[in-house]
DNA sequence: GAAAGCTGTCGAAGCGCTTCGACAGCCTAT
DNA sequence: ATAGGCTGTCGAAGCGCTTCGACAGCTTTC
């Protein structure tokens, strides 16, 4: 292994000397930078990161915790995750994968160890058990998704209130009176995820001031759930042609069975999703969607994050504003 | 931010009885021991990752390189990822994640720098231009699939071509003479990634032995490009009873189309998949399927690599046995 | 032309840990 | 009784880097 010091010799110049050109943290003339340069090209030198993290307590590496269950739409997880994996390496940040398995110790082992520089936090719950410990240490962290309390807090996410409220504009602009919301499993909203109550919140505020009848529904996803969850929405309320789906795994179910029972999209029902736009583009049929803009949200918190660490920046709350996509899933706005 | 020596003061003894209790390398008296966890955790103790990595050269961190593509399903990733994740925890590594976009420079720095132990290739294509990088350093690693030339290395994968040979062995048992195969995104084909190759190669080579007809038809995934794919099948095959999908996104759309054109499964046609499980369960019609075990072989990689790191287990192909689980999409076998 | 200020470089200290050799104290075998 | 072996502990060296203060040699300023 090639050292600063054998750099250093190689170049004619002190060890003090090569880190100064590699950190440009001092004025180095060019003849001795390019001297230092070229030697490090040569041998082939890579500084060693522990020694490095060691002398300037700094690891350059950003902590990552994903959850670990299945409930959820993995490819935003992932989209997330690679955005997150990508951006912070454009920082010179490297990223350390936690998983939610090892919960809120994780938190104190990173935080303790000097292993990574920040956290970046997803799948946040109204009331995360991670978040005292965050609050405790010291340890600059960002998260994905909005706790009940973002006191002291840094937090991206997409504006889920709005796009509540931009669905339920949209389907009451087209003349929709019941409306159905099919959303994700029970368990999602029984642990609280914040974007999941906040949806809510957004789709009755403005249905209540809309005047729509609004029936919600949490379903597991899949053709049978389905089926049973829409059977039941129904039987209820006869009379609902809109939905709103965020569930990515109830989509096609959903438009399947419409299909089959002879309900037309979008002449008999209009459907509205909150997807990712792949899943959007890829139904059966074309959906009228809110984006959840995976990549965005992924990018914007390794920045908030890379703000922080640099003494830039304070603690925020950034909402993403929704932005709706009409497609083939909802009829044309009725002639004004 | 409590150090080695803290812990050591309060105990009462030196920084290398604190060390040695910490790493179990030295036997020490059952007292003195107590004596020091219980200031550890009076303190509240971490050992500072870099000052370790820089003494004994040993990140105890995992790289895991994932792909940035999107044209493969990202759910079987995103499972080996966390597979990965928490068992690497269980054998006290962490992971690092690093995306595809930095290329094979990624290996030549993370061997550099000592920032990981070893490292976790995913999506390795028959003649991956990392290979030569890692057989080059002495880098231990772990590939997840198979390149043409595995001589000196790890790998880490289902065994291909046997799942290719079994769907067709179904297929034959139920009577289909002429069966289609729709694979991957052409892309896959084109950077020759090894699993779409050794899928065909098993498909086609026990299709011959039995005296099968198959067609192999790469295809994009989604409703529109599948629907395309199947016309031309069709057209040029009108006989085809038989289809076996690899490609998730496939799945789907090929069931309603096939729905849609009256041809029903399992009684007219039968379709075997090669996919998560979950995929499999969850679809309108139930598949029989070849599950891609996701799970096993992100634990499997992890634990060949720690076994090297260990100084335990040589270079070694890892086949995993495929199994065949009957499903509700073809039809029963007849009675020999 | 002396004082003051830059610029570019160096030496040395030290980050917090691991690990090697040393050794005190004790037990066993002769 | 003595040599030889264990066991448990310690001190010190050193891992490869960053960073602080020092300073030599210039240039600028009054």
């Amino acid at each position: 292994m090639v050292t600063l010091a054998e750099v250093a010799q190689h170049a004619g110049v002190s060890a003090s000397t090569v880190s100064y050109v590699l950190s440009g943290k001092r004025s180095i003339s060019v003849n001795t930078r390019q001297r230092v340069e070229r030697s490090i090209r040569e041998l082939g030198y890579h500084p060693n990161a522990g020694a490095r993290a060691l002398a300037s307590s700094r690891s350059n590496i950003i902590a990552l915790m994903i959850p670990l269950r299945t409930d959820m739409y993995v490819p935003v997880m992932m989209e997330i995750a690679i955005a997150v994996a990508t951006t912070a390496r454009t920082h010179g940040y490297d990223v350390l994968l936690l998983t939610g398995e090892e919960g809120p110790d994780a938190v104190r082992r990173v935080a303790g160890s000097g292993l990574a520089d920040g956290m970046i936090l997803m799948d946040v719950e109204l009331d995360d058990e991670r978040l005292p410990l965050l609050r405790g240490t010291d340890q600059p962290a960002v998260l994905i998704g909005l706790p009940a309390d973002t006191t002291g807090l840094t937090c991206v996410d997409l504006d889920f209130k709005a796009t509540g409220a931009l669905c339920v504009e949209h389907l009451a602009k087209r003349g929709h009176h019941d409306v159905a919301v099919i959303g994700e499993a029970p368990a999602v909203y029984e642990r609280h995820t914040g974007f999941a109550e906040r949806t809510l919140d957004g789709l009755r505020g403005r249905a209540r001031e809309l005047g729509l009848r609004l029936l919600h529904r949490p379903c597991e996803g899949g053709y049978d759930a389905l089926a049973v969850t829409l059977a039941r929405i129904l039987d209820e309320r006869p009379g609902t042609t809109g939905f709103v789906v965020q569930n990515e795994s109830a989509v096609e179910p959903l438009l399947a069975l419409l299909r089959q029972q002879g309900r037309a999209v979008p002449e008999d029902v209009s459907v509205v999703a909150i997807c990712p736009e792949q899943v959007a583009v890829q139904a059966s049929v074309r959906l009228t969607s809110v984006a959840v803009p995976a990549q965005e949200m992924g990018r914007l918190a390794v920045e908030q994050l890379v703000a922080k660490l640099d003494g830039r920046g304070a603690d925020e709350v950034v909402l993403i504003a929704p932005e709706l996509t009409v497609r083939a899933s909802s009829g044309p706005a009725p002639v004004q």
